[in-house]
DNA sequence: GTCTATAACGAGATAGAC
DNA sequence: GTCTATCTCGTTATAGAC
């Protein structure tokens, strides 16, 4: 613990955010932030009003947490490859503490929600894929990456098998399958197409 | 409805299906079964004792049912590119009913499932990537398929980046950015890697 | 901002009549 | 095989004292 500890709003969402990533927005309640936290279950709804209001912060932050990631690894690199990679561990390292993308188990809930939680899910999907396909544009100017149809389509098709290979993933309980899966993901994306050398494992 | 009424049994689990498929695992309750086919939850827990019970039959039908699909596949063509793009089609098909795949909405449930539950997710999509692998090696022989890397690590990617199109495609209700999703996939893997045209949409 | 207490409802499950 | 009735517990949420 730094500087400044967090108020009880913000450790309401760890905790609550930690639920939501391992068993689903229908696979926890109340309760079980109150007896973790050992705060009422009262105090919990002067925080957050309701379950929805609840599941929409958590969105919120995740996002924008999410995003300063992204800003991040744009300061890191001007390698389109090397992007992509660190991209891909954003999501092993929520893997390896055996969750999932919080979005992604919320698309799983998604006819479940209440509208805002819809809302924000949706929204997180379109920046992932707004960031990748700039990523992409990127790297294909720069010839690192090959031109094979539209980028943004290509940025879908990178979100949605990173969730789906979380998704699988954590059933095995192994983050290698995970890796495997991203990384032959990001080589095929890779100019030219013609012959290149795998990952040793 | 052809011959023969399908019993009580049957007619539960293809409700409990649909439910699970649509609102997950924790998303729905034997009230709802109750109310649709005008049954009490009584009498469902006659023919499921347990919701763990129904949730592992439910399993086990859709394995079974899939396992049939597969070997129609089989049947059906000796063209690995081909049983690839059925296959594909396959989830498609359910994901045009607004549902999930029965195993990959339970993937994300896992956490909160029954032990019996969990080995039959696990197993589904081991007998998928048996099958998927099995195609592979046959499209690598017949030199329609690209030898890259392992052929089980391919199937893998198949089966996760179709789990993972299905559940975003799903959250915007457009079976296109599945198609468009799987296309690319499967375009990916076909040999040479050099020029290949793509489908116009 | 946190508490006790409770409301109001829904969950999974069971007993026993028909 | 289906029913009525009931149990027990968990759920989200609120009222009002401290």
């Amino acid at each position: 613990m730094p500087l400044g500890f967090a108020p009880t709003a913000e450790r309401i969402l760890d905790v609550a955010e930690r639920l939501v990533q391992t068993q689903g927005f229908n696979g926890f309640s109340y309760a079980d932030i109150s007896s973790e936290l050992k705060i009422t279950k009262a105090s919990l709804h002067y925080h957050f009003a309701t379950k929805a209001d609840l599941g929409t912060q958590l969105i919120a932050r995740y996002h924008e947490r999410f995003q300063a990631a992204l800003d991040a690894i744009d300061g890191e690199s001007d390698d389109a490859r090397r992007k992509l990679r660190r991209y891909g561990q954003l999501y092993a390292d929520v893997l390896r503490t055996r969750r999932l993308c919080l979005c992604g188990m919320l698309a799983s809930d998604y006819a479940t929600l209440p509208k805002p939680m819809k809302d924000g899910v949706r929204a997180f999907f379109d920046a992932s894929e707004a960031w990748l396909t700039r990523v992409i544009e990127e790297g294909r100017h720069a010839k690192a990456l090959r031109r094979d149809g539209p980028a943004n389509e290509t940025a879908r098709m990178v979100v949605s098998s990173l969730e789906g290979a979380m998704l699988v993933a954590r059933s095995y309980d192994d983050v290698q399958r995970f890796e495997s899966n991203a990384e032959r993901l990001f080589a095929d994306l890779e100019a030219p197409p013609s012959r290149r050398e795998h990952a040793s494992r």
